[in-house]
DNA sequence: GATGAATGAGTTTTCATTCAT
DNA sequence: CATGAATGAAAACTCATTCAT
């Protein structure tokens, strides 16, 4: 509980989120320590005051994208009415083309390709912890549709299902050129809320 | 019989299938021509006689592998009868946690690994065609069961969507430490059949 | 003189031969074993039954070159007439920049570039033959000027001079961008006749 | 006095000098950067702080030769008086056959031997350079002669010719063994200085 | 005699990590 | 604490030469 410590700790993150960008802009295969340090306007030898190698680092980083991508997410959900809506937003991720969600999304790429192609441990459990927050506030949202009367009680069961549908668009969208995700999301939806709809709100859209 | 004239295709297919192995049990990124000559039991040289680089060889190794995938699945699927049985064979990849299985599944994941890091058009286009491939053949499956009467005509609509659900749960295996596919896939596959089933199967499996 | 022996010689030169473009369409540098067997149309083992190792048959190719190019050179030489003309011949590979010309000379300056790079006594040799043959060329032309009682009889004195002349254009041509040889040479050869040419010639010129 | 920074431009001169002995002793052709750093007493990696690539070492070494030359040639050339002298010092780098000077010319003589084979524009640039610094020191030489009154005014037309033949007498050297330059050059010098010196000076020679 | 398949020594180059200052 | 200079292990790739057929 020493400040040094703490100072440590602020300045890890402070590294990281000055080399945030640099990631996803060349990849993690041109990604060098000396790059790191110059994109941090520190020296190299910095880097090793406070990250234990290469590795060490890359994982900070995308720690903190991950973090700050969660933050963002419960901060800007709020704002959001109808359980359609939300779901949308939810899957913004993979549906958005925008360059700052690019970012993101080519962050969690580069990301991605580390936990395929090493055994990271400390990688399987961040994205372990990643999965269970986001399926947790999946499971938010449809729980929050039925309270309100929006959807039939049966919808929970599909919270998974969702969840599962979302990572397959990420891989496809990951994994294809010029993927085309919305389409494909629209028609998933619109027969999705045929089961899980009550009554009232179909008609509410159909008239 | 004189070897003066050595099928080049034939040997770069001989040498990739010897390398296939190591590919997926040291995985892409501390694979070295060296360990790849050591493997086939050639120079290092001779390695350079067959592919243009180290990333020619890869992709043979995973076009082999994805090749004879292909092929294999082709020839058992004709023993399956049912259509459940078909799905179930088709999420057999994402399911099946066999030696053999799994070698194929660590195959894949190193080959979407490069695909990830690397823009690498080859490997997209090899991608997009087994992609192509396999949603074709759910597409078969779901089309013969709604033939024989098994499945209700709407049935068809659903084929993106299980399609795009395996590859949700082919990411999200990847990707997590000692993920259960199989209840989720059970789970899906209730849900899904409740509502593609036509009503006397549905009435013989509840009878 | 077995007959076996007379034909090794002569497919010495034949592979020689063919390869002689070779050599200075791609360079030296880029000159390999294998290349050279694809463009003589046999195998690569073939080379070695003929030739020692790569620089014997680099010395042949260059050898048969310099040998066809003084053949010409004789050919041609007896059609002309005046020693005005004459010496203009001679300095026509450092001037002429013709497709044909051109090949001549970058094939000298390849084979310059390894006199200079190696120390290949072999090549040292043939450089000296080449030179004598060339100095003594030239000093036929003189001579014969002499005797006709076109050149003062000092002319003689300039043999020396004239030809390492012209060996300071090749190097200045081989190791210049676009460097212009023919205004050098018309001023060199005005200066010089004005010391060498017979009286009577020169006003003929002057009238 | 830390070495916290290093003044890059400093150490690529420091290096690439102490590497200069090596090249011209062992040659470009078996020249490798392993060797080059061993001779330089630094790691491999070390070099590539300092140099792009190989090229851009063996660029520096013979760029530095090459200045220090021309620093030296003006620095001496001061102290010598006649402009027979004077020239016959321009020509010392084809005449001396001391060590030291032979370092030079096979300095010089590698550094060709890379112009000729390669597609250099550095090295032609540097050549170019190279060539006219020398050509304009050879133009004042000879100017000053005629404003001391020792030469013709024609003299000046003898310039080029006098420039082309010394590297001439370059060429044969260098592709030529034990060629004996000094001959051919007192042959020259003698029938030159006929032509272009003022009387009064070859009286004096004469008395 | 002819051949081309096989090779491995040798080359350039990269870059994570160390360490003296 | 901070640093950047130094490094060498490791990698991809080349190609002259050998040799079994």
């Amino acid at each position: 509980m020493s400040p040094k410590f703490v100072n440590k700790i602020q300045k890890r993150k402070e590294i990281a989120y000055l080399c945030s960008n640099l990631l996803y802009e060349i990849g993690i295969k041109k990604l060098t320590v000396s790059k790191l340090a110059k994109c941090a306007d520190i020296g190299k030898g910095t880097i090793y005051e406070y990250f234990e190698n290469k590795e060490d680092i890359i994982f900070e980083i995308i720690s903190i994208n991950i973090y700050n991508y969660q933050k963002e997410f419960l901060k800007k959900i709020k704002n959001i009415s109808t359980t359609k809506e939300k779901l949308f937003f939810f899957f913004k991720f993979v549906l958005d083309d925008s360059k700052d969600n690019m970012r993101d999304f080519n962050a969690y790429k580069e990301y991605l390709s580390i936990v395929f192609s090493e055994k990271n441990v400390r990688m399987y459990d961040l994205n372990k912890d990643t999965n269970n927050f986001f399926e947790k506030r999946l499971e938010d949202i449809i729980n929050e549709g039925i309270n309100k009367g929006e959807l039939k009680a049966i919808a929970i069961n599909f919270v998974e299902s969702i969840f599962v549908f979302e990572k397959g668009l990420i891989l496809l969208k990951m994994s294809r050129k010029n993927f085309n995700t919305q389409d494909i999301y629209k028609n998933f939806i619109d027969n999705l809320f045929d089961l899980i709809l009550e009554k009232n709100y179909k008609k509410e859209k159909d008239v």
